[in-house]
DNA sequence: AAGTATTTACTAGTATGCAAGTATGCATTA
DNA sequence: TAATGCATACTTGCATACTAGTAAATACTT
């Protein structure tokens, strides 16, 4: 597990992106203890960018410093990450309402489309291109109704619900999943918002189904 | 205009805090040129731990750090803004269903109290305790459903909504809020949760009316 | 042997030095 | 006069030195 690291280019953003790939992948796991000199010498670099990317982290709630000890890995923190879920319950709901009144065909045949590949992402047992889909469906449904920087918030957001995801992927029920997208898409289609939101609605409430059985199975990755 | 640094401390927090505070307010408008050595003697510290403060800061959106030229206060991006006013429409109406069928007689007491609160800061025609006691009111709303991670993540999507407020404080119809915050209380007195959402959603719809017409007298202090 | 002080090896926080890129004003040139 | 080259004074990015605080192993005392 090593970064390439691009010198004509700067350092500290580099480790950044890196350190949080591996934190949302879960390679480094909540608990886990780093070192600004050590992560600094793995990778050829001083402290400073280790440092600079270990303060961003800390911004977005995924490291925590603690002077003079260290930097460690943050524990998943359940109320944000269903704080993330509400809000994105909330907003995307909005947003599939606005898009049921303006839907044309080409967006149909567009969404429609994409199921189609989330259909053979899943027939291929293929669980990694289908949480790109996933991200790449929802992202589409806010993009159609000129709303793009609605979904960058969201996706800072979800941060904490995809070091979920990486840690339950294998017991989605993905069928399922894309079951839901159809409805949604049908809703659309018959530019009926109230279906529309429903379906979204029941969409998201499912996502963290298995959290208080993976937070009871994993209690060392948690907080309250 | 300068901090005062408690040296038993970490400095870095405070010199973030005082800048952030200092943006929020207006009081660094959007295009001032800043410099990690200028500030670092100002309040007498080194470079470093400003230069950690810049960095939080462009994380958070404020800032904007144009390597080997300076550091610069971000303008105001409207579509960061739409973005802010609609999530929290979004959500704010969600919470404030759920309140609706669950509030009891000491919340609703509470909240008549605050907004007599809010009706006195008017009568003094004291705007500022008026924005400090509009936020502990939509506050309260979260934190009485049980949300106040949810509120807090809401906090910081309102940072760039909350320079706004200061430039246009003068500007807005406080009397008509103060009436629309009854308004949202009434429906959850008479527990009608689509009455308190509707009036919900009025009140966040006009938080950017003269967005418009400041935009276009400003230009200088926006981006699209 | 048990408990307490001390040493030692770490950690992050801060200050400073150097490198490389940028902007600006001035001198030079056509 | 206008345009170009260049010196200079900035800027941030990175590396490094030093400080102070923490924790754990070790030595010492009772």
């Amino acid at each position: 597990m090593q970064p390439t690291i691009d010198f004509t280019l700067s350092t500290a953003p580099q480790v950044y992106d890196w350190l949080r790939d591996a934190i949302l992948r879960g390679a480094l796991p909540p608990g886990t203890r780093l070192s600004e000199t050590e992560i600094g010498q793995q990778i050829g670099v001083s402290r400073q960018p280790v440092r600079e990317a270990f303060i961003r982290l800390t911004a977005d709630g995924l490291a925590e410093v603690r002077p003079q000890r260290g930097t460690y890995i943050r524990r998943i923190s359940i109320s944000a990450v269903l704080s993330a879920r509400l809000i994105r319950e909330a907003v995307e709901s909005d947003l599939i309402r606005m898009l049921a009144e303006q839907a044309d065909d080409k967006l149909i045949t567009q969404l429609d489309q994409e199921i189609a590949e989330q259909s053979e992402a899943v027939a291929r047992d293929d669980a990694e291109t289908f949480v790109r889909l996933d991200d790449r469906f929802h992202r589409l449904l806010a993009v159609a109704v000129g709303q793009e920087a609605v979904w960058e918030v969201l996706e800072g957001l979800k941060s904490q619900m995809n070091r979920l995801r990486y840690i339950t992927a294998r017991t989605f029920d993905i069928q399922k999943l894309i079951g839901q997208h159809a409805e949604i898409v049908d809703g659309l289609r018959n530019h009926d918002p109230a279906l529309a939101e429903a379906a979204m609605r029941r969409h998201l409430r499912e996502l963290l189904n298995d959290l208080p059985e993976i937070s009871r199975s994993r209690p060392e990755l948690f907080i309250p």
